[in-house]
DNA sequence: CTGTTAACCTGAGTGC
DNA sequence: TGCACTCAGGTTAACA
């Protein structure tokens, strides 16, 4: 579900309401996410402390707590929620911290594609974030980089920025949103992209990452903030979910083919090559 | 190392 | 109603 820019507004929208609340306990409901939850070092070391901050690496969010830091990730169906008072559990809700106010912090995940970890060490030490690719918004995200990275790469473009190792937070939709304002086809191998289309790219994914973030995300179906509230960027939407419709640009109509396993729309006369 | 595919899981939607 | 099938915002692991 959630892409870098629904992560981001859940972060955004958790850090002032956690901030400075004693966390009173914490419920782990089953055993595993992805993951096996680790539930006898989160239920020995939450209890008593307070969320320092809420922090975010690609579509983890970051959590120093007490000596250590818990990482969430919510995967594809994942809903992360603050609710003001005590409220009934439902069907998948796996964990629950309880804070001395009176709130929680509740993740509901149907598919179970999310993860709670806890580590004790520097987070991005951990495997899992260890290896991933720049922040989009950071410097290091330069067209330079993208195109020394990409060079030899015989992989579509499109499954290229999606593979978080190159850069985080670009995942189905925002891909190929991002393609569609740089006027790059999906198809193209990403070693044959030039500088000048590195340069577009680049520019691109910032663009509609930061417009994506300023509607508060992207709501399909089943996307809330920590506040249960939809976001309103997919009225911004120019090809995902647009197969067949007229492209807003040309009136073209926008085709969908799929690439890597995942549906991948563009329009054949913006985006031609 | 690169590239492709299957796998993890539930629920919603569609067609018969 | 029910069944079979497809698809969905992510990511890793296994394989060629």
């Amino acid at each position: 579900m959630p892409e870098l820019p629904e992560v981001e507004t859940i972060r955004r929208g958790l850090a002032p309401l956690l901030s400075q609340q004693e966390i009173l306990s914490v419920a782990v409901r089953r055993k595993d996410l992805r993951w096996p939850m680790p539930k006898s070092e989160l239920l020995q070391a939450l209890p008593g402390q307070v969320i320092r901050e809420v922090n975010r690496r690609g579509k983890y969010l970051l959590m120093p707590i007490g000596e250590g830091c818990m990482i969430i990730h919510l995967g594809m169906s994942g809903v992360l929620r603050h609710l003001a008072k005590d409220v009934p559990f439902i069907k998948h809700d796996h964990f629950d911290i309880a804070f001395k106010n009176g709130s929680h912090l509740r993740l509901n995940d149907p598919r179970r594609f999310g993860a709670v970890l806890w580590t004790t060490e520097d987070p991005g030490k951990h495997k899992l974030l260890a290896s991933l690719g720049p922040e989009p918004f950071t410097e290091a995200f330069s067209p330079e980089y993208l195109f020394k990275r990409s060079r030899g790469r015989r992989v579509a473009i499109k499954n290229f920025l999606m593979d978080s190792h190159v850069v985080v937070g670009a995942g189905n939709i925002y891909s190929a949103e991002s393609l569609f304002l740089a006027k790059i086809n999906p198809l193209r191998n990403a070693g044959d992209i030039t500088r000048l289309d590195c340069q577009r790219l680049v520019a691109a994914i910032k663009n509609r990452l930061t417009a994506s973030i300023e509607q508060g995300g992207t709501t399909l179906k089943d996307f809330r903030n920590e506040d249960g509230k939809p976001g309103y960027f997919q009225q911004s939407l120019n090809v995902y979910g647009r197969a067949g419709e007229a492209c807003l640009v040309c009136a073209a109509t926008i085709e969908q083919i799929r690439l890597g396993g995942r549906a991948s729309a563009f329009c054949p006369k913006c985006q031609k090559s």
